[in-house]
DNA sequence: CGTACACCCTGGCCGC
DNA sequence: TGCGGCCAGGGTGTAC
């Protein structure tokens, strides 16, 4: 489910939760996640003060006091809620998914549930959290600055898979999914058949300028959600946002004067949707 | 090296 | 109501 913008809605969702407060306790009901958890997990996270929280790419960051950072990566089907502390209290049993909860300094939860069990916690410190294995191979971020049309053909260069299953190469460019890379090569008139390589000069322009967009529009729309997320199951990241062409297959193409009708293909084993009337 | 595909796991939905 | 098949927003290991 998650991509950047749903990980970035978590991101500032559990920082409001937890930014300065010390981890009172970690109940861990599964370990067997797609890695294991670390044995010691809870002894190590348990009583640290939360300093901040990063994302890098689809993975979250918590920096704990003592320099040990905590990897969460929500995979598939993985789901953060906030439980406040009197809700907390007054609730007798836990879904049946939810396998790591973090009980904050004031009694607010913080729980990590995942039917499909894609998703992983793993520590790591400061001082080794660059060269560790599940950041080590990564893309540049897409909303960093330095990130432009130039820098995503050079990373296309080459390439003769589809500009659609490059783009879902996290080496590539960090933090797409299948959704926003849809929505991207939609909004920038690009065939998710056409040849990476051949994505350069103005058309890389376009398409890094309508990453950019898609994204931050995405962000935009997470954060709104937040701020009225009264949502009694305090549940983060999944806000309505409304597609283009995502899981909308035989519906009229939605850009102004294009009598197209978006279509399904499968592509490396994934669904894409697109026009084929405007992307080229 | 780059690319293609099976696989990890559970649940929801659709058609019969 | 039950059951099989297919689908799902991610990432990795393995085989060419």
């Amino acid at each position: 489910m998650p991509e950047l913008p749903e990980v970035e809605t978590v991101r500032r969702g559990m920082e409001a939760a937890m930014r300065g407060r010390p981890i009172a306790g970690v109940t861990v009901r599964r370990a067997d996640l797609r890695r294991a958890l670390p044995v010691d997990f809870a002894a190590r996270v348990t009583g640290r003060v939360v300093r901040g929280i990063r994302r890098r790419a689809k993975y979250l960051l918590l920096d704990l006091d003592d320099g040990t950072v905590l990897i969460i990566h929500l995979g598939m089907s993985g789901r953060i809620s906030i439980v406040p502390a009197d809700a907390a209290a007054a609730e007798g049993a836990h879904g049946k998914h939810e396998h790591v909860v973090f009980a904050v300094g004031n009694g607010t939860e913080v729980r990590f549930s995942d039917p499909r069990r894609f998703g992983l916690m793993a520590l790591t410190t400061r001082d080794e959290e660059d060269g560790h294995p599940l950041f080590a191979r990564l893309g540049p971020e897409p909303l960093d600055p330095a990130f432009d049309g130039a820098a995503l053909a050079a990373r296309l260069a080459g390439k003769r898979t589809p500009i659609k299953a490059a783009l879902l190469d996290q080496r590539v460019v960090a933090g797409l999914g299948n959704i926003y890379v849809c929505e991207s090569l939609f909004m920038s008139g690009i065939s998710p058949r056409r040849l990476a390589r051949t994505v350069q000069g103005e058309r890389a322009d376009r398409l890094a300028k309508a990453i950019h967009q898609v994204l931050e529009a995405a962000i935009e729309a997470g954060g709104s959600s937040l701020r009225d997320h009264a949502a009694p199951s305090g549940e983060l990241g999944y806000f309505q946002h409304h597609f283009k062409v995502y899981d909308r297959e035989g519906a009229a193409c939605p850009h102004l004067g294009c009598s197209g009708t978006v279509k399904r293909l499968v592509q490396s084993g994934r669904s894409t949707f697109f026009c084929p009337t405007c992307q080229r």
